[in-house]
DNA sequence: CTGTTAGCGCCTTCAA
DNA sequence: TTGAAGGCGCTAACAG
């Protein structure tokens, strides 16, 4: 079995034209007679000829390739938002190069040195850490085009798009209220992520504004063992609050599956709201009330704004929020 | 804000050497004195220079990237199992592309020619037809080591490394009725995948050989939406069967919400059993008793299959059918 | 319309 | 130990 990759040099050759002409009529140029280009194309298909990227990519001194760094690819949330992001990068012919930081930063600063050093076009990274994330993240945004999604990292000059947690946090607490709830409780990540304090922040903003009692909440990561120990955590205090806020659609749903252990209901006892829209949010028994993020708003402002900065790497750094909904369904009360 | 990057040429001049010189220095080499290789070094790293791994990848006919094509991306299934080749790639020094198929032939063939293009060195692919992806499959393997994942295309002489689904139906099955069930039906993937094909065969297989009573299974697709609907197919047909067996755990979690919404008590009316072993499983309520496939060992597997082939494209083809195990939880009966 | 030539950035002989 | 030079595959500029 030969592996040898067919080069223009080959099918110039066989096809008795120099490789300049094959070149040009390969890529459709119009400098060629249609006789040739006829020859050439029918030459190439009998010899399997596939054009080389890298070769074209040296030349150009790019290939069309954009770079993402996500935390964990397994969660649902990320798996989401890729899948939108090569939609709409392909779209706009990019291949899109994925790569896993586990959430660790040192990895992080690994992969995205290695995006820099394939000479992607742009890349798009949800930073690991709100602080120490900062240096990679500058270093890489220094040398090439770079969004940050969902995430940021504090301080850093650089775009942003991601979901209005303020608003989504006060989308959630105004429906537990109006149905009913006095003593919420948040169930979220803690301080590491820019999205853990900013949920966090809006939350006990929003206590405030409101008037309701202060409760002590509860932070750890976004996974749904947290969720579950979480519940632990409450019912050793004491009387469980009246709804429990989860700062993403996991730990919500380790958050209900602990409560209904303990012989809890839900809603009536206890209300509950999640946070992405995910698709764990209607497999969740009863489904979840949650915040949606809109998933393919935040792929195309994202891409859009990488084109910008592609465009013009001078162009005023980008900062949306985007707005996010509340899907209702039964984990929360029933209208009064 | 300057973008061209810093070359050897650059590095060199710098430092008063010639470009070989930093190539060695920066690589390592031996024949270089350790003081230029300190100095050579320093320049570097004042001027921010990263080796460009295009440059490179011409030079050596190669860069060290594998390339993975999953039919969604979304799916928590394929997030997982992503998810675990990224880490066993990375820790042999690839890096991964990814693509998304959308479960389209066409698509599946334009992001295989690109892999191509892009001459990466291996590829994974989860064929979204079980016959229809013949031809671009074919194609690949001809051209690059390529290694079949979870379903595979008919007749084709490449790797392929999946779940034994006979085994994974068997315990199902075999766990359902052993809790008293009489009457079984499957709701699963249709033909078009060999995954689909295969768990059906072998449903069909263990029906008869335990002389259980035929049921009309229902087919569609992998989604959730689809275990809802064969939930309705299933009611407007008469009685509910003992127990149903999914095709995969988002189908399970669809089946699940449809018999609680309609009234029945899952697992006392009627059993589920999952496929995959995804968080799905532990989301749902009643937490879903499912067959849980080997992620670690299927990307462990894959990843020296594809590397067995770069070695010796000649190497015989491996067909894996790792051991699936089954997780039991609520949506069985306890045991009698 | 077609061929020749010159690199893109890198690494690796081959000389010195 | 270091430098000079060639070439990986491709495309664009320049001739013809």
């Amino acid at each position: 079995m030969k592996r040898a990759s067919v080069t223009l040099h080959e099918v110039a050759a066989a096809a008795g034209v120099s490789i300049a002409t094959v070149s040009r009529a390969l890529n459709g140029k119009d400098r060629v007679s249609s006789r040739t280009a006829e020859h050439v194309a029918e030459v190439a298909e009998r010899l399997g000829y596939r054009v080389n990227l890298i070769g074209r990519g040296l030349r150009a001194g790019t290939g069309a390739t954009i770079g993402v760094v996500v935390p964990v690819i397994s969660n649902p949330f990320y798996g989401e938002l890729i899948h939108r992001l090569e939609d709409h990068l392909q779209r706009r012919g990019f291949d899109l190069v994925i790569a896993d930081s586990h959430g660790d930063v040192e990895r992080e600063s690994d992969r995205l040195r290695m995006l820099v050093e394939r000479r992607v076009e742009g890349v798009f990274v949800v930073p690991s850490d709100a602080e120490l994330s900062f240096d990679a993240v500058a270093d890489t945004a220094r040398r090439v085009p770079l969004v940050q999604l969902d995430r940021h990292v504090l301080d850093l000059p650089a775009d942003f798009i991601g979901v209005d947690n303020d608003e989504g946090i006060e989308l959630a607490v105004a429906h537990v209220v109006s149905r009913g709830a006095e003593r919420v409780v948040l169930v979220s990540g803690n301080d590491v992520t820019s999205v853990g304090r900013e949920r966090r922040a809006a939350f006990e903003a929003t206590v405030r504004t409101r008037s309701l009692p202060q409760e002590v909440n509860v932070f750890g990561e976004y996974l749904l063992e947290f969720g579950e120990s979480a519940v632990r955590t409450l019912l050793a205090r004491g009387p469980l609050p009246d709804a429990i806020v989860a700062g993403d659609d996991l730990v919500a749903a380790g958050v209900i599956a602990a409560l209904k252990r303990a012989g809890t209901r839900v809603p009536e006892d206890v209300q509950v709201t999640g946070f992405d829209g995910t698709m764990l949010a209607d497999v969740c028994e009863p489904r979840l009330t949650t915040v949606v993020q809109p998933f393919d708003d935040l792929a195309r402002e994202a891409t859009e704004a990488l084109v910008r900065r592609m465009d013009d790497p001078d162009s005023p750094y980008v900062l949306r929020r985007l707005a996010p909904s509340l899907r209702v369904a039964e984990s929360t009360s029933p209208a009064p």
